[in-house]
DNA sequence: ATACGACTTGAAGTAGGGTTTAAGTCAAAC
DNA sequence: GTTTGACTTAAACCCTACTTCAAGTCGTAT
């Protein structure tokens, strides 16, 4: 069984045009071509292409995803450097994790800010008196009430009941 | 206490053409400027800094973080509106998160796949006897040793182990 | 007083990742 | 047999986010 380029730009959720940049890029030497030239893709090349999808979508550029595709193309002999490469990426993406679930308690303690800033009907509450600075203590009470709280949603969850 | 362009970039862990540039595009309007029009960067500015850089780390475009810096600077009447705003990007990053695991998961595949290939240095062993397709069991293999592990480390490390 | 370093601006340049356009080929439907 | 729709290419274009450059202005140290 074989498959158009329009196909493929569909199952996998893009356009054909992206796939041709890719091609040129390439990212798609596995591609075999019918006798007009065109572009026939084989089940198996499905495989290739949820490998170029996860490295993608893990932040890696074009180039060094052309990079392991080639390595697989050359068989057995860099199995081990496929390895190696996929072990890196792994820790790439758990710091890249780590970095998001960083900013995300940032924007909780933001989103608490503005919560308690809202129901007081000003943002002045969590200034040190007599200044425009946010207050020290604020960052420090939100963290307490974090401390007691299992989740940050159920903070704010519970915040939200208490009004009703 | 103010700081100069040069101060908050190293502060920051930025460069001062970096700054420069957000200020054209509207991120920095909160900036004073002393008596020869040199940026004048204040104690509190640093709060403003700080949300740039958590929206920017979440993917958030320099637009609409200019859009954000500037609902804050109009005072308490658009404290539901950052709240909300804050609320939606909240989703998105979790978005995010687990799209991130997805892509984690399936590289811990990948590694599994490579790991076993390189043991029995070749990587047929996962395809369907006959062809070069990737055999569907290959999947299935990983998958029941994952059920049978608590997690994926200890799965690939007890492998490692197996071979010393 | 002059040199140095840090600042200012506008404008141009770069890199990455596509997207669009123009001109053409081909197979199947009418 | 011609029209239609899906394909082909190279080249141009676009957008985001910087980065670099050129020319000029300050304040301070020598």
């Amino acid at each position: 069984m074989t498959y158009s380029i329009g196909e493929v730009a569909e199952r996998m959720g893009t356009n054909t045009s992206t796939l041709r940049y890719y091609d040129k890029k390439g990212l798609l030497p596995f591609v075999d071509r019918d006798a007009a030239g065109r572009r026939e893709f084989k089940d198996n090349d499905f495989n290739f292409l949820e490998v170029i999808n996860c490295l993608k979508k893990s932040g890696v550029s074009i180039k060094d995803i052309g990079k392991f595709i080639n390595l697989c193309l050359q068989g057995d002999d860099t199995l081990q450097e496929r390895y190696d490469y996929l072990d890196q990426e792994e820790s790439v993406l758990e710091d890249k994790v780590r970095e998001m679930q960083s900013q995300l308690d940032f924007l909780r303690f933001k989103k608490w800010y503005y919560k308690t800033s809202v129901e007081a009907g000003t943002e002045d509450i969590h200034f040190t008196p007599g200044t425009k600075f946010v207050d020290p203590t604020t960052h420090a009470q939100y963290q307490n009430k974090l401390a007691a709280t299992k989740n940050i949603r159920e903070l704010i969850d519970l915040d939200s009941n208490d009004n009703q």
